[in-house]
Order: structure tokens, then C-alpha cells, then sequence
DNA sequence: TTCTCCCATTAACCCAAGTTAATGCCCTCC
DNA sequence: GGAGGGCATTAACTTGGGTTAATGGGAGAA
């Protein structure tokens, strides 16, 4: 869990491979003009974290935004008490970043930590903001962002309202079919606001032990 | 709970008042230029809705957005087996609408209804967007809103996550203080993801039963 | 006033999940 | 091969919240 106190950045920044960037441009829109796309391409940078590296640290100001192009972040609260909770993972082909923090300059409330070796396109918010300000199809692209973000967070939301723990459980294996078998467990429950203990138990009933 | 199958809307539009008018600048922005203000002025207009009206109901598509200058609304999902969670409430000087319906054009999974006799600036979520393409004064405070509008959500989701019922109670009074006096305990009760039996017993436990 | 409805409280019982701790598997590193 | 660490599972016990149902107070209507 502890790992030393690496520094949350540094290693690798690297150009991008061209077939990097047209992955990221087939991702993002298929509906984007050349000269809009050639606006922002340079922008992006390629850096790789080694498994349990942090990107952010709670409390830190979050400058960098990224997509995943290989692995699995982690963002996740501490409580006082020192209890980790995971908010949300990001796997393949899916932004990360602490997206308030960076909106709103204030420090974020929660950690992101890789939970594999992850390769992953990076930019600067501030780069990203002048690119919506300057071209109409990146701004329309930011709002879309800001939607998914927005659309994400009510689902889960309402899944704490309205759903139990295995029908949480249950979601997550749908969202994410092959993660439970690339992250620790505690993880997953964490995730699900629950112990590693309740969903062990939750694991059994539904026939899904011993899978491992 | 049902009070027969009033329309969603309809009472009272009607041209607000420059008082209005001027509570609304004030709260929205402080620094909006005359000239960007008067662009947008003409798309408020007023309504009133009765206790227990449907603003929104679950499946329709949101096109209205609201402030409300008197009252409390309240957003709440209906599951498969009838049973309400109330999802946000909305009172004075809140705004109030199913922003991912409308930003999407997707049914609202969720209801809006007043709690109690309403007074609401209304406005059509399509003339706004016109407003945002046209101003960029408009356009930033509608970033702001959304922005947030992701901070309550991720507030909210890290509140289930991180905090028990108590505590959760207890953030509730302290952001809504005199709300507790306003609706249904019940209601309350829905807010928390617990059912108004465990309300009562935790109410109790911190000396604020028998206030009614 | 009295009746009635609404709703908060309380009790009794049940179940899901938390807590603690023991077990044992698997993997990695000597 | 052996040792140790990390982690999933399981058990035993506790606790908090769900469920059902009874009670009673307050407010409005007749």
C-alpha cells in the first residue's frame, strides 16, 4: 500500500506515435475537420506510471488530464481514519483526471493511483481550455466531456439509492467484464461501499468463487 | 401521494417583474455587462405550481429549466416496485431541472414535483443554449452551473461512499437547516437511502425528536 | 366538537453487512 | 525446495437498518 514516497509525476513524457494520436482522434469524434484536429493534436504528450504510482495525490491540484491507452487507474478517497474509497476506475480507451480540481483550481479531495504498468496520454488542462475557447468542434467536444462526467455521476448516484450491493456488484461486472480479474478484490469493494468480507459472501452466493 | 392526473404544466406563465429580474442577476452574476444581461432577459418568464404538482415526470423529456424564488421542489426516482428515492430538492434561489435530459434530449429518469406551493422563473433549456452560443458572458456562467452541478453530484456520491446514515442526516441539516420544519420527514428519509422507521430511531438517538 | 387522515414514533423481529480473526492458497523471492 | 507476504475465503459475533405493525398526536373537515 505504501510503495515509498515516489514524487506524483515525472516519469517518461514522450511524443505520441501517429498511431497513438489517430487512435485518440477515432475515440474523441469521427466528425472532427483536419484543421481543427491539427489545432490540438500537439498538445498531447505519452508518458507511462510503473503499478502503484500516483498521478495525483488528495490534496494536490490536479494540472493534467489523461486517457488511458493500456492499464487501470484507481481515484480514491482517504478517509481520516485512513479507510480508502475507491470512486471510480479507468481502464482502456477512458479519460482520467480529477475533473473539479481542475475546473476549479482547488485541491482535490481524492487520490488517483495506477493499479497496473499503464501507458497513457497526457495534457495540460490549461492547453485543453484554450483549445475549447479557440476552436468551436474542440469546445462542442469539451461539453460532450462534461455530459458523460456528469451523466457517470448521477448513474452511480442513483445506483446508491436504488440498487443493493449485489445488484452493485453486478453492475460493476457489466461495466467492466474483465477487471475483476486484473485488480484485487478489496478494490471492487471498496468501489462498492462495501467490505472485502460482505462481498466475498456476495461472491458465493452468486456462484462466482474459487474463479480466481 | 397521487392527487389526480394534473398536466405536468401549465399555470401561471407570465412576464416577471423587474424585481425578479434583478434577484436574478444578482444571484447568477455579479460582473454580466448591461449589454450581454439585456440579451438574455427576455427568455425568464414566471410560473407558480400548487403543492404536490409535477414539474417533470419520469420518461418525459426535460425542456424547462426553473430558479425558484419560493418553495421546494424535490427530484426523486421511482423503482420497479413503487418505491420512491428522492434524488435532490431544489429551494429558494436553486436552480432545478433534469440537466441530463435536457443536455441529451433523453427521457428523465427522474420526476420533479413541488412540495409546496411554488413561485419559479422558467425558462426553455433550447433558448438558453441560443444565449450560451451567443454571449460568451452566457456561455460562462453556463459552464459554471454545470460545473456545479458535477460538484453536488460528486459531493453526493462521496457522502454514500464515505459517510454513514448519521452523518449523512447531519450534513443534510446542515445544508438545508430549515427544511426539516418545511416537508414530510419521510422525504428526508428518501434523500438518505433509508426508510423513515431507521430516520426516526437516528433522530432520537441525537435529541431531535419531539421538535414537531 | 368530533371524526378522519396523515404521519412520526416506537417495538419486535429479521437480515445484511461490519469486525475480528483464523485458515490456506498462490506467488515471488531467497 | 522453503519461507514469507499478500490476499480471498470462512466463521463467529455484533450492529445497524429493513419490515411490519401498533400507538398516538396534530391538523383539517364536517
Amino acid at each position: 500500500m505504501v510503495h515509498s514516497m515516489r514524487p506524483t509525476s515525472m516519469p517518461s513524457p514522450a511524443k505520441p506515435t501517429p498511431q497513438q494520436l489517430a487512435h485518440l482522434r477515432a475515440l474523441l469524434v469521427a466528425d472532427m475537420p483536419d484543421a481543427s484536429w491539427d489545432k490540438g493534436a500537439h498538445i498531447f504528450s505519452y508518458r507511462t506510471y510503473d503499478k502503484n504510482d500516483y498521478l495525483l495525490r488528495a490534496g494536490e491540484i490536479c494540472t493534467h488530464f489523461y486517457l488511458v491507452l493500456k492499464g487501470v487507474l484507481r481515484q480514491f478517497y482517504t478517509t481520516v481514519a485512513g479507510r480508502e474509497f475507491n470512486k471510480s476506475f479507468s481502464i482502456e480507451n477512458e479519460p482520467c483526471g480529477a475533473f473539479h480540481s481542475a475546473l476549479t483550481k482547488a485541491p482535490s479531495r481524492f487520490a488517483i493511483q495506477a493499479l497496473e504498468d499503464c501507458q497513457l496520454l497526457c495534457f495540460r488542462f490549461d492547453d485543453l481550455n484554450i483549445l475549447f475557447d479557440s476552436d468551436p468542434h474542440w469546445a462542442r467536444l469539451g461539453r460532450r466531456a462534461a455530459e458523460m462526467q456528469t451523466l457517470a455521476n448521477e448513474e452511480r448516484e442513483a445506483s446508491f439509492l436504488l440498487d443493493s450491493a449485489p445488484t452493485r456488484y453486478q453492475n460493476f461486472l457489466q461495466q467492466y467484464p474483465d477487471l475483476e480479474d486484473r485488480i484485487s478484490h478489496y478494490h471492487i469493494a471498496s468501489y462498492l461501499g462495501i467490505t472485502n468480507v460482505a462481498l466475498s459472501r456476495i461472491r458465493k452466493k452468486l456462484g462466482r468463487s474459487n474463479k480466481r
